[in-house]
DNA sequence: ATCAGAAATGATATGTTGTATCTTAACAAG
DNA sequence: CTTGTTAAGATACAACATATCATTTCTGAT
């Protein structure tokens, strides 16, 4: 067992442990928000908003919104449900909702798989050399790009 | 004079290194390379392809498509004479072409600027974790977004 | 139960960012 | 000068994101 316990969620309980989280912030667990939660979970790489609405509204035979889709999306990252891979445009589930730890990405370049990393002290640099430039309010964003071992 | 010497450069001296670096590279500087160029350079914080090609059109009252502008917003940046910021879908002028190395961007929240930070320890650190995760041709993206100084 | 207000979602439109494809222009080598 | 190559333009469209207003759903007081 590592430094600390994740709780690595799968499947029900993931989305057990994300509904959890989320009522925990006074939120509700509504039907369209667990339908984009699995969606999302479902995917195993980062998914795009239209991905995630095409996806449910396949799977309900009713037509979700893409605005409806980013609003829950950003919902899910303002409570760390899902995090935002900037450099891709995609969102991803968080496997451990209700650990609050930066992390970093890698994404390949070639298939678009994306491993995440927790590494607190690289985005603990970040901040610092963010706050000691003045800056607050500090969001890191550490993305690795390349080819995964798979794909070389 | 820090570790090493960056050469930072202004206005004709800014182009003029940038050019020297592209035709290092078997590059043309071209009329509109340099329009673009200098449309860049002349923004203080990231502009996106778009905002470019708009300054560029009317600074010669010729319009430049977008995809001319992405085209050499590519070479710029396969050169090292610009940089793209991921979470900002937006570019900045490399104020000191020729150096290279990675580096790390601070974006404003607020009033959009950015600042431009080498810091290869921190860069290192990030294609050492994805290295031992097996990837391969690693480029590191790493930003802070938060609010500057004068913001705040 | 029913009504009023609030929160969530839907519908629609539009804005922004990025690429694909093909054509035309500029230019250097033979 | 013509031929092959590289750069740029025109056009269309795909992908990503937001703004606005309408409708539905939920909640809580009566």
């Amino acid at each position: 067992m590592g430094k600390h316990d994740h709780h690595e969620h799968h499947g029900e309980s993931l989305a057990d442990a994300a509904r959890a989280n989320l009522e925990k912030s006074g939120e509700k667990w509504t039907d369209t928000r667990a339908a984009i939660f699995e969606a999302l979970a479902g995917f195993s790489r980062p998914a795009s908003a239209y991905d995630i609405a095409e996806l449910v509204s396949a799977a309900r035979g009713k037509r979700v919104a893409p605005n409806s889709v980013y609003r829950i999306l950003d919902l899910f990252v303002a409570n760390n449900l899902a995090m935002r891979i900037e450099s891709a445009n995609a969102y991803l589930a968080n496997s451990h909702p209700g650990c609050e730890h930066d992390c970093i990405f890698l994404i390949c370049d070639s298939c678009g798989e994306a491993t995440h990393i927790d590494d607190d002290p690289l985005s603990q640099q970040v901040r610092k050399v963010a706050k000691s430039q003045g800056f607050n309010s500090i969001r890191p964003v550490i993305e690795g790009r390349g080819i995964c071992q798979k794909c070389s």
